[in-house]
DNA sequence: GGGCATTGTTGACGTGGACAACATTTCAGT
DNA sequence: ACTGAAATGTTGTCCACGTCAACAATGCCC
């Protein structure tokens, strides 16, 4: 068994100072995010499914039918991105583009039966993650920040 | 002069309900990102500054001398991507890297006088954006915000 | 002194955002 | 009804960025 050196004491990282980033909203946003989103992605491992593209299957389970111009602008997502992630998501008999009565022109968006299923999974282990955050908030401050957030 | 067509009016984004993602924090958290950031890069579009470039910028102003490793640790940017941002940002004479006397392995960041004179101009403008973030959020709401993402 | 760790750098890969161009279809004004 | 502009979805391209592996130089502990 060979033995292992302790890795080297990491030497204060309290000193450094963040300067004027200590009063920049948009710095912690961003620290917060990376935390949250690769929490979010260890949750759903098993799934195989991105924070964008469960966000892509959350509305259209919530939207039956909907255009994927409708999904972009309400996801902020780029309607050429959208194109391709939908190109996947229907490789993997996730999601189907039926044509639409309408307008020609779009989609109408739905669930397959497998969609419907791994959606029911995906919400469940997303639940877990949430959770996750309230304890790492506080449940008041977890709640405060995303009434705030929801609100902008 | 040839005359414009009024743009299509956009009909019913208020109808497109989120779903479960109304209960998820990562998806506001990237939604007010998406915002900050863009309105940053705007603030910030005349100095050809990045937000990641700003911070590192700034972290070395309020701690001149410190090293990749502990700039990298601190911003939650890799190694490998930083030393590529302070290659482009020492051959814009903005930051630069002095030999350390104590490791010969690191190098001693510091601001150059250019630098410093960039970074004075941009804290001015990144603090008028911030101020468009206060009076988003209101003040109070604002803080609290703030205040909760900074613990986190 | 030997062996492993750390530092900084470079190369390679994949992802995602941004933008332009395109065919098809729809709409508004005449 | 016709016509020009706009909307929809798709594809191609470019670039920023996170990630990982490998490397040389240097530092540290035993």
């Amino acid at each position: 068994m060979p033995l292992q050196r302790a890795p080297m004491v990491r030497r204060g990282s309290a000193s450094i100072k963040l300067g004027v980033l200590d009063a920049r909203l948009g710095y912690f946003i961003r620290r917060v995010q990376l935390w949250v989103f690769q929490d979010f992605i260890r949750a759903l491992s098993g799934l195989d499914l991105s924070p964008a593209q469960f966000s892509v299957v959350a509305v259209v389970a919530a939207n039956p039918g909907l255009t994927q111009a409708a999904l972009s602008e309400t996801l902020g997502i780029e309607r050429a991105r959208l194109a391709r992630m939908l190109h996947d998501l229907g490789r993997r008999d996730i999601t189907q583009r039926l044509p639409s009565a309408r307008d020609k022109r779009s989609h109408a968006l739905h669930l397959t039966g497998e969609g419907q299923k791994l959606f029911a999974r995906a919400r469940a282990l997303s639940a877990k993650h949430e959770e996750r955050l309230v304890k790492r908030f506080g449940t008041n401050r977890y709640n405060s920040v995303l009434a705030a957030l929801r609100d902008f």
